[in-house]
DNA sequence: CCATTGATCGTCT
DNA sequence: GACGATCAATGGT
């Protein structure tokens, strides 16, 4: 042969039982792992695991609603919600079905699909910024509120989460969750350490309005 | 580099 | 009617 073997990219999708366990323990294992979306591929760099109904950052922390439903439903799923009026994030369901646990992805570096991510992120600076942020990744995957509730694991999957590339324990950082005004101490935020693709810590809290009349 | 602010609308109170 | 699991543009140091 004489053809040295590079790294495989297998397209086989995670297993159901990989997300089917505590979110934080799935967070730390998808760093590493690839987003895949017809020809975009991202992979992970930073995720936040949001826990169970006792977490108050959590989406699911005041009950079932329409929006949260699928954080309710089985593992393996993804949850796609509305932010700001303006993006789509994207969070993928954990633990058991009745467990509402998820974590949200933030980002990553693309890998694969370049120029269709470079198209859908216009203003990126960068490559390292087409998804350098959970509605930035979102975006640049092609991910809307059509694919809420998209299974990950069943064969021929539109939206998958594959083997990728696993960080060690040496390359993983974290500390608190970003944006919120809830569960701030909780360093539930994951990432791999000095990536570029990573995205700038922000503290949560409303701005206050201007003074009324 | 850092801090501040407008945009924009679905969701829940 | 207020509040976001955000981003991009702007202006200052």
């Amino acid at each position: 042969m004489g053809l040295v073997r590079v790294v495989s990219q297998s397209s086989e999708s995670l297993p159901r039982a990989f997300f089917d366990r505590p979110s934080l323990e799935v967070a730390r294992d998808l760093l590493g792992r690839d987003v895949v979306h017809r020809e975009v591929v991202v992979r992970l760099t930073e995720v936040e695991a949001y826990a169970g109904p006792d977490d108050p950052a959590s989406h699911a922390y005041r009950g079932v609603t329409p929006r949260n439903a699928v954080m309710f439903g089985p593992p393996g799923f993804l949850y796609v919600y509305f932010s700001y009026g303006v993006h789509w994030c994207a969070n993928v369901v954990c633990g058991p079905d009745g467990f509402a646990s998820a974590v949200l992805l933030r980002a990553g570096a693309v890998v694969s699909g370049l120029d269709v991510a470079r198209s859908r992120r216009v203003t990126a600076r960068n490559d390292a910024e087409l998804a350098r942020g959970p509605g930035r990744l979102t975006s640049a995957l092609g991910l809307r509120r059509e694919h809420d509730g998209a299974d990950l694991c069943r064969d021929g999957a539109a939206v998958r989460l594959t083997a990728g590339d696993p960080v060690p324990d040496s390359s993983v950082s974290s500390g608190p969750r970003v944006g919120l005004t809830k569960g701030v101490e909780a360093p539930w935020r994951l990432w791999v350490t000095g990536d570029a693709t990573v995205s700038p810590y922000r503290p949560g809290g409303r701005r206050t309005g201007g003074s009324p009349p």
